[in-house]
DNA sequence: CCCTCTTCTGTAAGCGTTTACATTCCCCTG
DNA sequence: CAGGGGAATGTAAACGCTTACAGAAGAGGG
């Protein structure tokens, strides 16, 4: 609004020196003696000079700033992980720019268009990637389009390409290990619960589905089901099923979860002594209800730490090679909802 | 990364015409005939051509951004308020740039001057403003100083001072109306808990005393609480207090609601019978326990469009007078936690 | 003390737009 | 059909920085 009208011109010409010599030291050059440094950085200082980001764009071709793509920032794994990243890009001095794109395609593929042509550095798309889960061509194309212009960061998803990296928990892993334990348990009906075909959503589906086979149960109709994201809407779906005699549940995330608890208080079921319950995520969520819920940890903060790490590198250092993708391995978190 | 390498230059001379009037076809000048825009848009749509944001920002000294800046994102009710806010501003064509502040003064101010380093048309402050509760002179001033560079629109907090504008919902009223009721129910000792003393909570308190004034009880020690915000903590500092025969709590938020639904399952009280809860923000947690709570619903996607509305104005025509300030009446959200 | 080599500093040409101002083009009017 | 006026278009100067390249200044050797 009000132009603080100080530039690079204004602190040459009091700290006595060209502007190439000021650009120099503000980019930390090598090849500016000490001395001039110095005077130049007092005088910066005394003008509270800032440089023009577009002017400096123009001329860097970068504003230092990074696309964050989430479907949906008012969920909890969402907005935890955009802090995290937030918090570890603007360490490096990077800042984020936000983009809500919401679930469907048409949104995205704006979204990302839209950061793009702001110039950002590379984009990080946070879940919600169907693609790779190979009912979405659409969805690898588009990305695979941007990531020709900017490297992609993926988180908890995958899609495959030149430019695209992605870093994923092995979710796989983690499903596996808390159905079988389950079932070693003694639990004779564990139904699985999600509320969509991501890809991280599969991978949960595919450790579920793997337990129950190397225990030798079959899986039957009902004992997978597509529910809704509300607490209260899969309360209802849940008390709508007949013969929905499940003595254990695994839901995708913990809001799925809780609807789980809801769906046992209103059926006068026993949490853990009739049904026992595993979320995902281990969000705030899985210890706001009674008693607190077993949670697969996925590792947030690890994952989107790794991510703008590999990140930086590579903009730092374009030859650099840098992996294509990592897995972490996920925590089940041990509560009351559960009895192992 | 990969430089598209098409500027206004190329569509300039693929349409045999100067780059102004591309230029002019670009902002909906008037003065183009519709015979030359239908031209030029084509050209445009062949070639792909995006115009440089840097360029741009340099001619017209705004590249549409708005800086947010919270505390922390990963609170329910932070970022349920960026994500309304992000959507609002995108339909408006402003893209955002999001910082996590953190609590701390420094890191705040650091995160401002960055956030106007970035040469941002605006800044909106969510929350934790304790300037104006009287105790922080200095978080009145570095607010009022970065007002003088852009516009900054303050949600829930209260700065005055040129260039400030504040969008509040009525927590004093809603937290009296609440606290009213419970006496007027017949509650016996209503106990006000609280984390912080931001702006917010300031109000709140006043409309709890003013509850507690009206209905003739004389504020003792013991009745207002401050605690740290995590669910947990709170249970273990109320556990840890030996006389504390409240029979109703009212929060400042939910999180800390929860804590005393832990703190009455600890000591086998029954919600409502034995003790009542209020919670505040109408979070997704209030629905997460069992009994539902009752919370004070503030009307955060109010509060946020009104915000994000005036600020489009004001931008779009510095001139005009927008209000300073707007209140916005809280509801409160009756559930299963309170008897009244 | 002069010359060479190295290191530091300055000059000026971009970077890709916007836009004030100049120019051209049309369409009327007389 | 000349001339005037207004609308459409073009020209070129910003915008504020980076950086290749040129030039100056020191250091060191003969």
């Amino acid at each position: 609004m009000k132009d603080d009208s100080i530039k690079i011109y204004d602190v040459a010409n009091k700290a006595n020196v060209s502007i190439a010599t000021v650009s120099r030291v503000l980019h930390g050059s090598d090849k500016v003696t000490s001395k001039t440094r110095e005077k130049v950085m007092k005088v910066i200082d005394e003008l509270g000079y800032t440089p023009n980001v577009f002017a400096q764009g123009l001329g860097l071709k970068t504003m230092h700033s990074i696309g964050i793509l989430v479907p949906t920032i008012s969920d909890t794994y969402m907005s935890s992980a955009v802090a995290f990243l937030e918090q570890r890009l603007a360490g490096n001095g990077y800042n984020c720019i936000l983009s809500n794109s919401g679930f469907e395609l048409t949104g995205k593929k704006s979204h990302v268009e839209l950061l793009l042509s702001k110039r950002v550095d590379a984009l990080i798309l946070v879940g919600s990637t169907y693609a790779g889960s190979g009912n979405s061509d659409e969805e690898t194309d588009y990305i695979r389009e941007a990531a020709r212009q900017v490297p992609i960061f993926i988180i908890n998803g995958n899609v495959q390409g030149e430019g695209i990296y992605s870093s994923v928990c092995d979710d796989l892993d983690a499903t596996f290990e808390a159905t079988d334990k389950l079932i070693k348990s003694g639990y004779k009906k564990v139904v699985f619960l999600t509320d969509s075909h991501s890809y991280s959503a599969n991978k949960k589906r595919a450790g579920y589905e793997k337990a129950l086979k190397e225990n030798g149960i079959t899986l039957k109709k009902g004992m997978e089901l597509d529910v809704e994201n509300r607490i209260h809407k899969v309360r209802d779906y849940l008390l709508s099923r007949k013969s929905l005699n499940a003595d254990a549940f695994i839901a995708t995330n913990d809001d799925i979860a809780l609807g789980v608890y809801k769906y046992a208080m209103e059926r006068g079921l026993k949490v853990p002594e009739d049904i026992s319950i595993v979320g995902y995520n281990n969000s705030a969520m899985s210890i706001a209800c009674e008693p607190e819920m077993t949670s697969i940890d996925n590792k947030t903060e690890k994952i989107c730490n790794d991510t703008v790490d590999r990140m930086i590198s590579l903009l730092e250092n374009p030859e650099l090679e840098i992996p294509r993708k990592i897995t972490v391995k996920c925590d089940l978190i041990e509560r009351g909802s559960t009895n192992f």
